[in-house]
DNA sequence: CCTTTTTCATTGGTCTAACCATTAAGGCAG
DNA sequence: CTGCCTTAATGGTTAGACCAATGAAAAAGG
């Protein structure tokens, strides 16, 4: 029936006013705020209960703090990293597991693949056509490491293809952490590098088919064999 | 090749040490943190300085302060808000539009479904039987504002029956953020009521049979009526 | 006149020391 | 026993000072 009445911290209400002008436009990225000493004044309070909120306001990404004598607090373009980090936290905290992350990841990839295919368009074939082509030249150069760059750039040009933000931000989201925590499953053998370079060009050639079915399915086994590699050494 | 050297703010420092503490288990759940004055010593910091590590790790949703004499920092259990929190900001800053969350919707209610459907137990079955039958109740006695209660129950006690964490939080953090900025369109006619009604009984029956292509099928579409008649009216 | 070095004012970062506000617990009056 | 009151612990806020980083202006050098 009842809210909770809100807290009357003072640095919230501070947080809150500065929050709804930046979300509302009034202030729009890259403006900067007065300084400190001047809006502890605007806001009638101390500089420590002012920094406070600033503290929060950067934790939740609305802002950026810059130091010396042109710095201050400049109101950011909102992008996926808070998310980043919330999803680290509860995979670190063990809220998540490996196994909940992998059979999360596949629907995901699928369900991205699925809108990729239906909405490429010939550059974006071509595109992805011209980093498989690189990849490849890494294989045959045994240049792994490049590989492995140019491979998540496919993974990720794809979730720019699906032209949906949301997509795009989880998807860079669930790689950041895989890489960041998973990092040993990464390092994978000879076959399975040409088993996901052999992935790609069928799924381009779906692609070009307008076949979203074929690929999503390419995908998801592409996916699906990652995570039994993953599953395998370790936890 | 080289990383940002790592800013030298002493509140980061505190922060890392204590978020280390609790994500590698040292700090557990409920566990009462020292008070202010005491850690102040033991980091041998400032309290202002201290302070503005709290509220960094209170906004991160670690922990959480209470007051008077019995309060101070108490490590939370990670849950699903901080991440609803990134995403209201991402719609609310206009990064993310109406539009792009409706259709994510479409793919993840999808994909909850399936699992849900693959995994769902007789007991699973009964429970949400037995909401439905509350709802069609409400829907007799023409009680709209619990029959939506219902509904959003139901949604989520699929999301619970799909046995992952990610996809209930992100179920969550949408459902959420729909009904805090589109709560308009959820004040439907009775038309909309009553097929919602039958999706639902539909869906027991497709889980019944074991039958979860069927089950996704009519989320899908129940997912992109609701699509339809919130892209009417307004933006 | 241009370039390099130095100076210096601005601004965020930290510290100290006090006082205010909230709350649970225990004591006390009825 | 009930209910009010005091009290101590703890977070919240304030004020004022100094430190550290930085970019711009001034000075020095060519």
């Amino acid at each position: 029936m009842f809210k909770k009445a809100k807290q009357n911290r003072v640095f919230q209400d501070v947080v809150e006013q500065i929050q709804d002008a930046i979300l509302s436009g009034k202030l729009e990225p890259g403006t900067k705020l007065p300084p400190e000493r001047d809006l502890k004044d605007m806001f009638n309070t101390s500089r420590g209960t002012l920094r406070e909120a600033l503290r929060v306001l950067e934790q939740k990404g609305l802002i950026e703090i810059k130091l010396g004598v042109a710095g201050g607090a400049i109101v950011k373009r909102m992008d996926s990293d808070p998310m980043m980090e919330s999803l680290a936290l509860l995979i670190r905290s063990g809220e998540v597991s490996k196994d909940d992350l992998a059979e999360f990841r596949i629907k995901i990839e699928g369900s991205i693949m699925e809108l990729a295919a239906d909405r490429a368009t010939a550059e974006d074939i071509q595109t992805l056509e011209e980093m498989c082509t690189k990849a490849r030249e890494c294989y045959e150069n045994e240049d792994w490491e490049t590989f492995l760059k140019m491979d998540e750039g496919m993974h990720s040009f794809v979730g720019t293809m699906s032209r949906n933000p949301i997509f795009q931000l989880i998807q860079k989201s669930v790689h950041d952490n895989i890489h960041r925590y998973y990092d040993i499953y990464l390092r994978m053998d000879h076959q399975r590098t040409l088993e996901n370079l052999i992935d790609f060009e069928r799924i381009i050639e779906a692609m070009k088919r307008k076949d979203s079915q074929t690929a999503v399915a390419i995908i998801k086994d592409h996916v699906k064999r990652f995570n039994d590699k993953m599953s395998g050494p370790k936890n």
